[in-house]
DNA sequence: AGCAGGACAGAATCTTATTCGGTCCCATTG
DNA sequence: CAATGGGACCGAATAAGATTCTGTCCTGCT
């Protein structure tokens, strides 16, 4: 994250906001396409797609893939307390636990836990692998909790 | 959600499955390119991703917006319990949620909270108004619990 | 009014997607 | 055991789309 303040939105016109609209629900949606939506030529739309790119509005570009397909169907939302005088580590922890493949998404939140981990597993096994192994067992953890996920799904 | 058992695991073959990997990566890499890497004829690729597509194996294809960007730079996880006397609308209410610009992703868990509820807002004030109008002042929420994600990173 | 900078459009080119016909492999059947 | 049917795959041909390039227009500044 580049701490360029509250992302500078003087920089997006209307325009670019309609390509982030339109992206974000069709990742594929081929340039021709996208161009004819907002009213701007094809060469235009690229090189304004570009430029989101590079200005890290748009972070890429990914497939949705469902974990239940990919040997994967159990999905659970852990919410993870630092120990207090271990505040420091949380950054290259959670980076090292964003490694685990079962791990789909790290929120670093306010309140009684320190971040979330959003993971998926073949079998309740690994689950409790990944809690006693990767988070309890280490000494930087103060608690875990555990939630299972029934239902996970996208806004709009 | 179909109830096809446990997404028939069988229906993926390895290759399939490195197809998934790649483009869970990047969502555009060329078809070719796509092809060459997982080793087999670019038409075949074509044939085998329609095929993921139908199968429900990829939800589809979105560009990932950093939320700042689009004016949304407030990002928060909000617990939401449900009176226990008003559980079986649960769904539709839910469903009402997901519709709200604000909110990203809707997960329906297990534990003290029946559903998490990601949500991005251009600051706190509209936060507000969503946990009290949206989510609070309904007589179907018994409670909710907001934590403010100073950052979220993806898996891998 | 003249000038510089930036963004855009349109045509040309090149890359990529997609279709189609035919081949190979495997399992089933006579 | 050989013939048959089905499925998946490949490669070439075609269609579609991406990307580049050049010239124009608009805007802001002097």
């Amino acid at each position: 994250m580049t701490p360029d303040t509250p992302k500078d939105l003087r920089a997006l016109d209307p325009i670019d906001l309609d390509l982030l609209a339109l992206l974000e629900v069709d990742g594929r949606m081929p340039n021709n396409a996208l161009a004819e939506r907002v009213g701007i030529a094809p060469s235009t739309c690229l090189t304004r797609i570009r430029r989101l790119r590079e200005l890290g509005a748009i972070r890429g570009f990914h497939a949705d893939v469902d974990p239940a397909w990919i040997g994967r169907p159990i999905q659970a939302m852990i919410a993870v307390r630092i120990r207090s005088d271990a505040r420091d580590a949380i950054g290259k922890f959670a980076e090292s636990l964003a490694g685990i493949p079962a791990v789909r998404d790290v929120y670093f939140v306010s309140g009684s836990y320190d971040f979330l981990l959003h993971v998926a597993t073949a079998d309740v096994g690994d689950l409790r692998t990944i809690i006693t192994e990767r988070l309890s067992g280490t000494h930087l953890v103060a608690g875990t909790e555990t939630h299972l996920i029934f239902e996970h799904r996208r806004g709009n």
